[in-house]
Parts: structure tokens; C-alpha cells; sequence
DNA sequence: AAACAGATTGGGAACGTTCCCATTTTGATT
DNA sequence: AATCAAAATGGGAACGTTCCCAATCTGTTT
């Protein structure tokens, strides 16, 4: 045994068994039932006996595609993208792809150097969580035929499928519950939307709906510029009368929020606290945060589907957006302890 | 502009540039200073107007390496997990290397098909976070010449280096706090050992330290199959009389036994709570849960430097260990109400 | 037995790059 | 002006694979 051996290849395997490159390649490739039984064993035996790893970069370069799949994220340090690239991991594996991830830790600098990077690799197709507005670059992208999904967020004018909750009925479903709880009063925290579709579909919608349902509704914008704890306060105090519940735009909202309410000493569930996004501590919260979870498999794997879709020749007619269903997790944040005599 | 243009190649952009593909080629990589400053802005004008991206398929076929690093993970739901992959991407990532990150859900069937699939990648590096003990196809690996590096776990008869925490010092360093703080019986929680050799270390450096320090000290291994509430319920009522304090192994251990205690309602700080691995909600679970907090960037950074070192030929002599020191994060939750008179 | 169709196998070009080496250009020295 | 060394540039092979097409082999039909 060899101390260093470079990587064996494909033309040694075929020596070893005696035959041709082109059989090798076909053992290895979709065409290995073309082959005679007896073939197939003496190569299998030889690549085995030789250790042999196709090399992909070679694969790559020659029409056979690379088989891998680019998956751009925000912020990778977020239970919920994490849960959504273990979710397109399982679905690209289960479709024989790899999936290259990259974290651009909300830095729009970063995500054009990422950009660039994966389209280096010739990866097949790309699902973009995206900090900025990298639309130039997703254009020259999507032109040089690469297949592409936009995950949570949208970009402007760019034709391109986009996967995520079903913003509007999240948040109609948490008003729904908080309402039914008792709550007249309804602080909707978020952070700032900015390029954040997601964030502006879910504030917008709030707004909208606090009008029409009657509620009270206010808004409150996170920002490390300014403390909020004084408006948080304010709302709580308020509420002895008539009972508010804060609503959470997302988990980093819901764990800032936790926290003030702590620091505040702000009861919970008298002063009501529900998040969009299930976290693994909301059930330890005494009494438990009540969430709206999002199906994180479900949409890692619909944002695979799309791009296989589209890389097999079945390009949506218009670019679609496929809207999911959260569920909602009702725990003790949201029962004010009152007599739900306001009713 | 071309509805669907093809990638454009070196080759193209020689011919835009009026220069041949050596001097392109040149130009993309670290030899861009031979070149004179004409024949440069030339280049990069004709490349800008084609939008070349230099191919990484090709580049890795052709010796220039492939610029690519692995990672396998065990389990990248794990917060520990995930901020290590931060930290290995951020060190990569600024030594001019990309991440492959493969998840293997704890799954040694799983660990071995990535293992295959990383290595044709032609990855030049690999960072190994183990589920079961491929030393096989990792001896095999090094065999080939790739440098490999071990991430919190060990594998037995590999002669690689081992990167994590420094086990027996957070131990030493977790028991000293509780003892320091009044505790005089302890409860060690752990998941099964089983091949994770950091768990192996742990629970060793426990029994042998609680021995030496004359502690009383019992061990609590979880498994799925076995209610382990029985043993914690009966931990905690018998330190009524003399503080018992339950130390966890690490975040997803902490994670169980909080919500036991909350379950068996058992009050925190009179039974002490400690865990290794610090975690978001750590200071949210009234009083605080301490915990001793592993420097994931570090660790992160020191993994690939220690690949780039192999990488560059300045081999380390023989395997190392590179042992990381854990911070002590105080909190509430190993402060018992009772006047120390048992000290 | 000859002929043929179909299955099986193999040779060579091509993919886009890097690297070796040869060639040309530059500028300094005699 | 001639010579020479060094710098700058370019041509061609090679990397390991896939794919096209040609060559061979099998078994069946006339």
C-alpha cells in the first residue's frame, strides 16, 4: 500500500479491468445496465480493489453537470434557516444533488462575493435568502440559464419563483387567536422591513387587518439606535385595564421581546406574547410562548422541487409563489389570567 | 443582449482582449502583477463586458486545486454545531477557501455516502464532526493526501488532529463553581458516550474528580428508551438537606433536564443547574441557567488553520489535540437560597 | 451458411482551465 | 550599434471525464 497515492482514475480502473474508459464511465453513469453482467463485476472489482472515486470536478467540466445545487442564507446563526437548509439538504440528496451553503451574515457585500462563488462552480440551480437586493447579479444568473428560488424574501423585478409562509394568513391567524383569547389591544414587533419582504408582508397585513377587525394595533420597530423598552412599558401598564398581547414578527423579535418583558417584569399572559417562528426554549418560558411554526421542511423541499422542476425543462408558466400554511402552537403566553369579561 | 448565453470562457475573453488565454488565465490568478498595467486593464475591461467567471470545475481539474473545503456534521440543528460552521466558514472563507457543509443527522450510513461525495468534490481539506467511526475511509482519505482535522470527536487509529474543548478543564472548571457555591452532590446527565470520545471525556473526568474532590457524585445517562425523571426526582428531594446541583454534558442535555425540572417542579437554584454549551435561552429561564460557553469561533478558526498548515507543508510532527477553554458563564441557576452552613 | 439487426464495446474529441516551455519584447550594458 | 539578461507574452499539452460515432460481437432469420 502506496504511502501517498494521488487519485486513481478512471483510465487505471479500465486498465485493471481490462476494458475501455467509455465502459468505466457507463459503469458509473445512468447507462451501467448497457453492460454484460461479467463486465460489470470485473470493473466493480477493479474500481473497488483501486478505491476509485469518480471525480466530479472532471463530470463537471464536461456536459455531465455538476450536480450541485447553491443555497445562499442570511443568517445561518437562525434556527429557522437552519431548519430550512436541512430541510433542501434531505430534498437535494434525495434528487442525487449536494448543496453548497453559504452564510452572507446579512452583509450585502458578502452575498455578491457568494454570488459570484457559486456561479463559479457551475452550480445547477440556486435558492437565494437574500440580504440585500442583488437583482443585477440574479438577472445575469437566471440569463445564463441557471434555474433560481427566492426563499422568504422577494426581489424586485426579477421573474423568479418565491417560497415561503403564507404571510397574510399568519398573521390572520394570529389575530384570530389572539382575539378569541381576549386581547384588544395588539403591539406588532418587528424589526425594520427593509428589503425584508417578509417583514413588509407581515407588518402590512397587520395593519390592515387591526383596521378592519376593530383592534387596537400598534406597531413597534426594533432598532439597536433606540431603546424600546420605554414604548414596551407603556403598552403593558396600559393593559391592566384592557388586556394587549405583543405579537412577535419573528424568533429574533420574540427573544428580544422575552427578554424586555423579563427585564420589565412584565407578567406574562396577562400582558400576552405569541412569535411567528417555534423555538426549542418557547415551551420553558413559563408558562410557554404560544408560536405560529412555519413548516420548514416542507418548504426546503417545495424550494428544491421548483428548481428540479425548472431544470427539467418544466418551466412555470409565470413565476409562482408557493405560499405555506404555519400551525399555531398555543401555549400559556397568550391566556390572560382575567375574567375574559371584555369579551 | 443574448436571451440565454452560454457561459463565456477564457478563451472569449482572450479574443475580446487581443491576447491569448495564458495571459487571461494569468490575470484571474496570483500571477496578475506579470502582466503589464495595459494588457491588465485590457483584460479586465473585455472580461467585464462578457461577465466571465472564471470556471472552478475546470481550475480543480487542472491542478490548480479546487479551492474547496468539507465539512461533515453531526447534527447541524445543534446551535453548538451551527456556530461552529460560522466560524470555519468566516476563517475559510478569508483564507480564500469555500465550504461544502454536509449534515449527516447523526446517521453513520449518511456519513459515509457525504464522505464519498467530498472527496470527489476533490476537496483539499476536510473537517471532520464524526457520527460513527469511518476510520477506514477517512485512513483512506489521508492515504490520498488530503488533510483532515477532527472536530470535538476523536476517532480511534487515525492519526489526525483533534480539535474541541478542553473536556477535563471544563469539568474542573464547572465543578470548582458548584462546589464553590455550596453544592456538595452532584448529578452528572449525559446522553450515551457511545463513540463521541469528548462524551467519553467528560463523564470520565467527572467520576475521577468527584472521587479526588470527595463529592458525592452519580451519573445520569439519557436514553430514550429509559424515563430518566424517577432518578431526578429522587436527586433533587433527598438535597432538600444538602444542596444537590445537575451538571449537563451539553446544550441539548441542559435543553431535557430544564424541562424535567420544570415538569417534576423542581425549583431552580436550590437543585443546581449548570450545563455545558451556552444557548440563547439560557438567561430567559428565570434565574438564569450558567453554563460554560466554548469558543465556537475559535475553534472554528483553529480547525482550518490547522488544515492550511498541513496544506502548505508545514505538517505538525505528530497529531495534535488543540484543547479550547471554556468560559464560565454565571447565572442564577447555581445559587442556592440556603444559608451555606453546609460548607 | 449467409446476412442482418441489435446489443455491446471502444477510440477519440471536447469541456475550460493551468502550467511548462518557447518566443518575443524591453531596456540596460558594453 | 550590438549584445545580453530579464521581463512579458503566447502556444500547446494535460487534467479526468462524457459523448458521439464507429467497430465488434451476439443471436436470429432467411
Amino acid at each position: 500500500m502506496p504511502v501517498t497515492s494521488s487519485r486513481t482514475t478512471l483510465i487505471e480502473v479500465a486498465k485493471l479491468a481490462g476494458t475501455s474508459k467509455t465502459s468505466v464511465s457507463r459503469f458509473f453513469g445512468p447507462e451501467r445496465e448497457r453492460l454484460t453482467p461479467k463486465l460489470q463485476t470485473r470493473i466493480a472489482e477493479a474500481a473497488n480493489t483501486l478505491g476509485y472515486q469518480p471525480n466530479l470536478m472532471a463530470r463537471g467540466l464536461k456536459g455531465g453537470g455538476s450536480r450541485l445545487l447553491g443555497m445562499l442564507v442570511a443568517d445561518i446563526r437562525n434556527p429557522f434557516s437552519v431548519a430550512v437548509v436541512h430541510g433542501v439538504e434531505q430534498a437535494a440528496r434525495a434528487s442525487g444533488y449536494s448543496l453548497i451553503v453559504c452564510n452572507t451574515d446579512n452583509d450585502p457585500k458578502q452575498e455578491q462575493q457568494h454570488l459570484r462563488l457559486l456561479s463559479a462552480y457551475q452550480v445547477e440551480g440556486l435558492i437565494i435568502n437574500a440580504s440585500g437586493q442583488p437583482e443585477a447579479q440574479l438577472q445575469a444568473i437566471m440569463r445564463s440559464g441557471v434555474p433560481l428560488v427566492l426563499l422568504d424574501r422577494d426581489i424586485h423585478q426579477l421573474d423568479a419563483a418565491v417560497i415561503g409562509l403564507d404571510n397574510a394568513l399568519a398573521i390572520d391567524m394570529a389575530l384570530e387567536h389572539l382575539v378569541e383569547q381576549g386581547y384588544r389591544s395588539i403591539l406588532y414587533a418587528s424589526e425594520s422591513p427593509d428589503y425584508a419582504s417578509a417583514r413588509q408582508e407581515r407588518l402590512q397585513r397587520f395593519t390592515q387587518q387591526a383596521a378592519t377587525l376593530g383592534i387596537n394595533g400598534q406597531t413597534l420597530i426594533l432598532n439597536n439606535a433606540v431603546d424600546h423598552t420605554q414604548t414596551l412599558n407603556a403598552f403593558a401598564r396600559r393593559s391592566a385595564s384592557a388586556p394587549g398581547a405583543v405579537l412577535c414578527a419573528n424568533g429574533s423579535v420574540t427573544l428580544a421581546m422575552t427578554r424586555s418583558f423579563q427585564k420589565l417584569g412584565i407578567a406574562i399572559g396577562p400582558t400576552g406574547l405569541m412569535g411567528i417562528d417555534e423555538l426549542a426554549w418557547c415551551e420553558l418560558i413559563t408558562p410557554g410562548i404560544t408560536t405560529l411554526a412555519q413548516p420548514t421542511d416542507d418548504i426546503g423541499q417545495a424550494a428544491v422541487s421548483c428548481l428540479l422542476n425548472q431544470l427539467n425543462g418544466l418551466a412555470q408558466t409565470s413565476p409562482t409563489r408557493y405560499r405555506h400554511t404555519p400551525r399555531l402552537q398555543v401555549r400559556g403566553s397568550t391566556t390572560p389570567k382575567h375574567d375574559p369579561k371584555y369579551v
